[in-house]
Formats: C-alpha cells, sequence, structure tokens
DNA sequence: ACCTGAACACCGTTCAAGT
DNA sequence: ACCTGAACACCGTTCAAGT
C-alpha cells in the first residue's frame, strides 16, 4: 500500500470513528469523508459498502471480546454470575456505537457480510463460554450457543434501537436463567 | 372527511400493506404513492412519517394479538407451552412486514412515536398474560413483563433482521425457561 | 496506483398552483 | 378542503480527469 493511501485509509477510519460515535453508524459516509478530507470516491476505494467500514471498527472491540469469554471462564464466581458479567460486557461492547448491535445481528447469519467474520470471533468466544458451562454440568439441557448469542445481540439491539436509557439487566437476567440448569 | 380523501386514503393504506408485504416497511414512499396512484403530497397530507403509516397497517395484528393473549391464558395447557405458544404467535404477527419488529421495538419506549399506543395495547395483551402466570404462582420472582415484550420484541427483531431464514422456537424456549419459576 | 470532485440516481419532503 | 407534481435537499455511488 502506498503511502499516501495508508495515510487516507487510516485518516477514513480514525474520522469514523468520531463520527459513529457522535452519530451512529448510519451517519453519512459523505460527512465522514469531507472531515476525513478526502475525496468520496477515496473512502469508496478503500471501503466499498459501509458494512466494511464499520467491520474495520470492529477489530478493536472483538479482541476485548474474546478476551472477555477468557476472564468469564476464569471467574470463581458462580454460573449466574459469572454469565451475566459476560453478557454484559458484550452488549457493552457492540453497542459501543449507535446502529451496531442490529448490523450484528444481520451480520451473524449471513456469510456474504463483510462483517461476517468477525461475528464469528465473537460467537467463538461465547460458545467459549457456554461450552465451559456445560462441562461444569451447568448448562440446561439444549441450549445451543448460537441461539445464545443471537439472543444476547437482540437484547444489544432493542436497547441500542430505544429511544429510552435502557437498564439492560433485567432481561439478561430472563436469558441467563434460561441457560443455567435449572 | 371528504369522499375523495376517504378514497385515496384507503386506496394508500391497501397498497402499503401489499408493497410492505412484498418489500418490507422500508419500502419508497414515493412507489407507494404511484402505485396508489396519487400524488406524493397526497401520501404525505394523510401520513406525516413512515411511522404513521406502519401504525395504521398495524390495527389489524393489534387486535390479533389482543385476542391472543385470552386464547393463551383462557388454555388449559402447562405454563410453559402456554407461554411459548403466546410468544410464537406474537412474534409471527410483528414480523408480518419486514422492518416493523425492528419499529415496534424503537416505538415501545418512544411516547412520541406514532406506533407508541398501538405498543402500549400489545405490551397490555402481553402484561395479562405475564399476570396470570404470576397468579397461578407460576412466575419467577423478579420478572417485569415490560422485559419481557422488550426480549420477545427483540427475538423478533433478530429472526427480521436476519437474512437466514431462522427459527425463532430455540430462542424462545430460553426466554420461557427465564420466565417460569424454577 | 491512487486521488479528486463533479455528475448521476434515488428518495423523502415541501409547496405553489389547480380543482 | 383536498390534490397534483414539480422543485428542492440530501445522500450514496460512479467515473473521467488529474497527479
Amino acid at each position: 500500500m502506498r503511502a499516501d493511501a495508508r495515510r487516507n485509509y487510516d485518516k477514513i477510519l480514525a474520522t469514523a470513528r468520531i463520527v459513529f460515535t457522535e452519530r451512529g453508524t448510519d451517519s453519512s459516509l459523505d460527512e465522514i469523508a469531507k472531515r476525513a478530507g478526502v475525496g468520496a470516491g477515496t473512502l469508496y476505494r478503500h471501503f466499498p459498502t459501509r458494512e466494511a467500514l464499520v467491520d474495520a471498527l470492529m477489530q478493536d472491540w472483538t479482541d476485548r471480546v474474546a478476551a472477555d469469554a477468557d476472564t468469564a471462564i476464569a471467574t470463581e464466581a458462580p454460573a449466574r454470575d459469572m454469565l451475566l458479567g459476560w453478557f454484559e460486557n458484550f452488549v457493552d461492547h457492540i453497542t459501543l456505537h449507535r446502529g451496531a448491535a442490529s448490523k450484528i445481528c444481520a451480520a451473524m447469519d449471513d456469510p456474504a457480510s463483510p462483517m461476517y467474520r468477525k461475528c464469528r470471533v465473537m460467537g467463538d468466544a461465547n460458545r467459549r463460554v457456554i461450552d465451559h458451562l456445560d462441562a461444569t454440568g451447568e448448562l440446561r439441557p439444549g441450549v445451543d450457543a448460537a441461539n445464545v448469542m443471537r439472543l444476547v445481540s437482540g437484547v444489544a439491539s432493542v436497547a441500542d434501537t430505544s429511544r429510552a436509557e435502557l437498564d439492560v439487566r433485567p432481561m439478561l437476567e430472563v436469558v441467563v436463567d434460561g441457560i443455567v440448569r435449572a
């Protein structure tokens, strides 16, 4: 990659991070290009779709999500608390930029999405947590990790979409109770 | 309302129902106007926002949702089955038009939304089911009807957003297990 | 090889003119 | 009182011209 291309790529990404934080992942791409000081075509060259741009920003937090999974597994806390903490962290991460959670919900089961691979990384992290729960005999029979992922992402999406400042904890508690062995 | 106004109103609604069924609730409003044979301004006069249009179509299914709640309460089936059936019906109704579920998630906690009132009707129906569960001593302590509503709408939204033809049943089973007394 | 920005297409929304 | 449709604004996307 040529030096100026690299510089533009980085500038676009940094600007997108700011704009997405301010106004969410549905902000005008034109505004990002303008604020980054590049032509619209340059943005499209580097990021052909909005999802590709969101995907590039996701890198930061897929790492953190993976680390959170390990922390959750390693904890001595009761299964219920462990799960609740893990879910809350997960929701916090994917709702960092408004609109991201629902894009993740859509990408999760769509291999054609640019965000699919990173969704898989997060999905794998979640599966490790659920597998661990299973290994300690605390997973309710019939619960599937992929559906847990969808469910928790759904909670994130609801909180993200809502105008009100929702507390996701009560919803996550129901999910947790539905997952741990009765 | 003048006769021609009434006729246009009905024609727009009927067309919107068709277009929303074909292409979801984010279809072009201009296309609806064109296919209904009215000017764009006429559509906006009757339905100032897209949500107002969706809201008008919701009338059909809020009635059905309310009826479903009564059926659920009256059934002799075990609490778990009763709840699962109720949730499945609810999801079916609000995912009738693609994109509707997430709009409902957003409107549910936003009194300023045109759809708010109808969300309340559905919320009340759900509360009656949850109250009934509580009355028979089968509700897990601490579970709140409003959060159940948000959770199930979230499941609907995930299914609606997803490209894959998701089966919502496994997700709803987790929710049900989290709601009924352990 | 990469960048620019004008040009195009599409859509929501408004409003002056018409009935 | 209501309707029409041209006009405007905004935004995503492309591409010819430039470096």
